[in-house]
DNA sequence: AATACTAATGCAACATGATTGCATTTACCA
DNA sequence: TGGTAAATGCAATCATGTTGCATTAGTATT
């Protein structure tokens, strides 16, 4: 679901993370969290043709990098990001949910709730992170 | 662990496929095949320098329709190749195991060994394929 | 074995996304 | 109201993916 905020909360997450508050930053963030799908690079440069793509390119390197969103790739290996849940910070992402990418619409949806079973693997693999990935349809596009 | 086949065995591969046995094919499946680990695009380069790149990417694209090999992003979302194993057919693949990425020498595994556990979508989401994604590090690496 | 037909390849060209360097502008603190 | 470091815009480059078309090569047929 969608997370409401205004531009007083965002403006408060920049500062949170010492990162000035400026145009660019405040327009990606309101649009990230006012969808409940991932956003692409693509995504935002369609919308805001204002602001340059390496701009674009660098917000999103930093918002990772600080914790606040978390890079997706959808089927076609292009990379998506998603707002992180409670759980992630600076350095330490804790995105072991699943996502869902609907073949039809091409949505990228995090389904924080549903925690990931725990896993076995084999003799020797030492692992740091999971995450699960499931294709088909969305509600949306399964209700037609 | 790595498949080992001959070359009659590739050609026979390609045959039953309906499928030209031509050299750069049956280099690109010795490659794969003796490897245990999924192989990119890049990989294939820097190894055949006298077969074009766009041979390469249709060879891939032609084993992954047929079923040979399946597609599989690493953790830069680069895509990866790796010899099927049982259960894929042509446009039918049967991949829902583990893909193991290594850290460390960027090694993707496939742990076909590993069968997914079921897993309980929210209303409205048809799944219709899986995928479990690990990082971390192999048992080579991690043996350091 | 020579021929004919189709699939496969090589090359050029284009598309898209990722990435860096550097000059200029802007946010923010003193 | 400046001064300073951060953020942005622009140009340029690299990597990968993708198509069209002419040429080559595999294979079935004679
Ligand atoms: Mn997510
Ligand atoms: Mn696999
Ligand atoms: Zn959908
Ligand atoms: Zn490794």
């Amino acid at each position: 679901m969608a997370q409401v905020k205004n531009t007083y909360q965002f403006e408060d997450l920049l500062e949170k993370h010492q990162l000035k508050k400026t145009g660019a930053r405040l327009r990606v963030l309101s649009m990230m969290y006012a969808k409940n799908t991932a956003t692409s690079q693509p995504d935002l440069e369609s919308v805001m043709h204002d602001i340059d793509r390496v701009t674009l390119y660098r917000i999103l390197n930093v918002f990772e990098e600080k914790g606040i969103i978390h890079k997706v790739f959808d089927l076609n290996g292009t990379a998506n990001y998603a707002v992180c849940s409670s759980g992630c910070h600076e350095h330490h992402h804790h995105d072991e949910h699943l996502h869902f990418n609907c073949t039809a619409c091409k949505g990228v949806f995090c389904l924080n709730e549903l925690s990931l079973p725990s896993i076995n693997l084999p003799a020797g693999f030492q692992a740091s992170g999971f995450t699960l990935y499931a294709s088909g349809l969305c509600p949306k596009c399964s209700a037609r």
